[in-house]
DNA sequence: TATGAATGAGCTTTCATTCAT
DNA sequence: GATGAATGAAAGCTCATTCAT
């Protein structure tokens, strides 16, 4: 779907006020102020609220199933190095996209969330990420590198929710450090850089160290 | 404080819908019927929706400060042991405490939630946590079973974060591993196990592995 | 069902506006201020302006249905004399219902009308009157007083339509007929009285006269 | 005035809705999307909705005046076949427009109604039938064949009024009938002729009986 | 001429809250 | 203390119309 300049100008105010509000507690009379259009606009283009927040998915939605095929299927790389890199590649993409990446964590606890077309899209994609990963693992696991017993689900779940928290949270975590005066963009990057090593460091010890 | 039976009859409605639904998505009409009680009598007793949430977290706040002291002081078990008494204490807690902690994830991620009364008791509870751990750490460091670097709010992320993941997505993990014909409670023990596992040996292999 | 004195002052209201302007027509808003009442009340009663619809007709409804039995087991009248007395007790309801019976003849028309709660209502009333008069004229066949082919839903058609016809056009009448000095009751019942001896002479002319 | 073949598509389509759904009822986007044209154009060309409805009813306005002086007039009739020849020629008029006559008829009880221009139209042609209807019952009378005192407004509303009710709630007549499987084409001809039969005996009835 | 885009006003309904008893 | 009734504000959405091209 293409979206004109104006559409993407009010998806991207939804964008915003959704991920710092919640769905619910953003009025559709926000996001046209916050856009800059008229209220009507928004029903004009997108026909109602959910249908916006389905648009905005759809814009960003394609950014989910990241590209991993290439990755797994290329040789020069060793099992570890390929988790390596897939976890930059995902922290490089959530950190790119937090806004939208923290309404997705919002609508995963949704009520309504498993009845809505956007629970499908998300839903698809993880079984997705989930199988690339478990191939992964187990590739890792005939070539004798990885250990047996991997529960794929919650190594995933470990990284995810730990990526999670630290978006969600990353104020608590400038607090603590007292990094309050850090510029923000250099922040950011002092946090993706942590954040990588940390869940490198724990990807390499769950899948190789011997409990 | 002391809530009355029917407040906490409130109280306890209010919390499974703001944690199914949101605090937004959740009218004062829905909890009113939620509990049985007339609409009016919620502003009467609470004065309004945001004083109930707040009464909420006055009611069940006192779980954030989990009793760590105890754990700490006690010299009989080894540094990795308090380690896993103090995992197998959180999820023992956020388990018996689903709805609340639901409720407060989403919280955490809210526009208002940094200028309220909740979100300064949770910081200070989080701070506290990290500052006993970071003890018991450092404990463990000197003893020579711990690795010298080790990153404390990254590690408390990882839990906390995995924890939330697996409480706010546990459906999908249910979907996933194809148990859905098992009934609540056992799924229920079945994944507190493999959390405690799971985050257990994260930790042992964090604390000593050496990357 | 039993309406408050408010209700009632809701459902008044709504009928004259209904029968001014049509359903579509009045607003809600509409309806508040001619009732005097504060617009959210109007939801509070009645949940919808489909419902407060409902409920007009279900006040007004019973009228629908007037009591024909009484006179058609009568031995004392004779078949035509029946049908007089039905034609004045018809007129008698309508011009007491007038606003209620403006709305029916305009919601007889309109699309949603089949699918509606309020459109059983009137066919089964239909129906019923149908099925009444229709016994009053066998008798009458068998005494050898009627005709013998009549058609019985033309016959009502003609009734219904003629009061209509007058009851909506009343002003035209009083234009045409220079009455426009006449008060309002007098008008009234000067019109009543014209329509009962016209369709007195109709129905006798119709039911009676061999063409 | 003249309308391009783009403005008579659209009058169509606005008739079919007013008919159906009422003016209020029908929404500028729904007759543009009947007429299958832009939103935009029916302003354009019209102006407002309610010039539109104007427009529609110069269009077919001529209709009410149906052509009545050239059967008066005629001396090979006599006055009772004169009435019956007006009385095929309006029923014929009203069924090849039924849906514009059912927009008449909703109108007429409308609170604009009266101050519009179309008001204006339809009492002007009203009168004219009337005055014209009234001569031909005098002639009647002066020749004998006509009774004494006939209540000619009255006599035109049961015409009508009649007319309409059979019009408007024709698929009540059809249930009723049990003529749910009838071709539509022919179960028109077949209500045309039961109401042409029903008013010429009423009629004759009306004008020649003696009560 | 023709139209996609845009708009302010209005719609019905629900909200959290307060009033009167 | 307890509650049905009431309310102003705001919600999401549609309206007829106009603008810019």
């Amino acid at each position: 779907m293409e979206y004109s300049e104006k559409q993407l100008q009010i998806i991207e105010a939804a964008e915003r006020l959704f991920a710092t509000n919640g769905y619910e507690g953003t009025s559709v009379r926000d996001i046209a102020q916050e856009a800059g259009v008229n209220l009507a606009m928004i029903s004009y283009y997108f026909g109602s609220k959910e249908k916006l927040m389905e648009a905005l998915f759809d814009c960003r939605g394609g950014y989910i199933k990241f590209t991993m095929e290439n990755v797994i299927k290329n040789d020069e790389l060793s099992p570890l190095q390929k988790i390596n890199v897939l976890i930059d590649a995902y922290i490089e993409k959530i950190f790119t996209q937090q806004y939208f990446h923290r309404i997705m964590a919002r609508e995963q606890m949704s009520r309504h969330f498993g009845e809505s077309v956007i629970s499908v899209m998300i839903t698809q994609a993880k079984k997705k990420n989930q199988e690339l990963i478990g191939q992964l693992i187990q590739e890792g696991q005939k070539k004798g590198i990885f250990k047996k017993r991997i529960d794929i689900p919650l190594m995933l779940m470990t990284m995810f929710g730990t990526a999670n928290q630290l978006i969600t949270t990353q104020h608590y975590y400038r607090d603590i450090n007292n990094m309050q005066d850090v510029p923000d963009d250099e922040f950011q990057k002092h946090i993706k850089k942590k954040l990588s090593h940390h869940l490198k460091t724990l990807f390499k010890a769950i899948l190789t160290y011997e409990a």
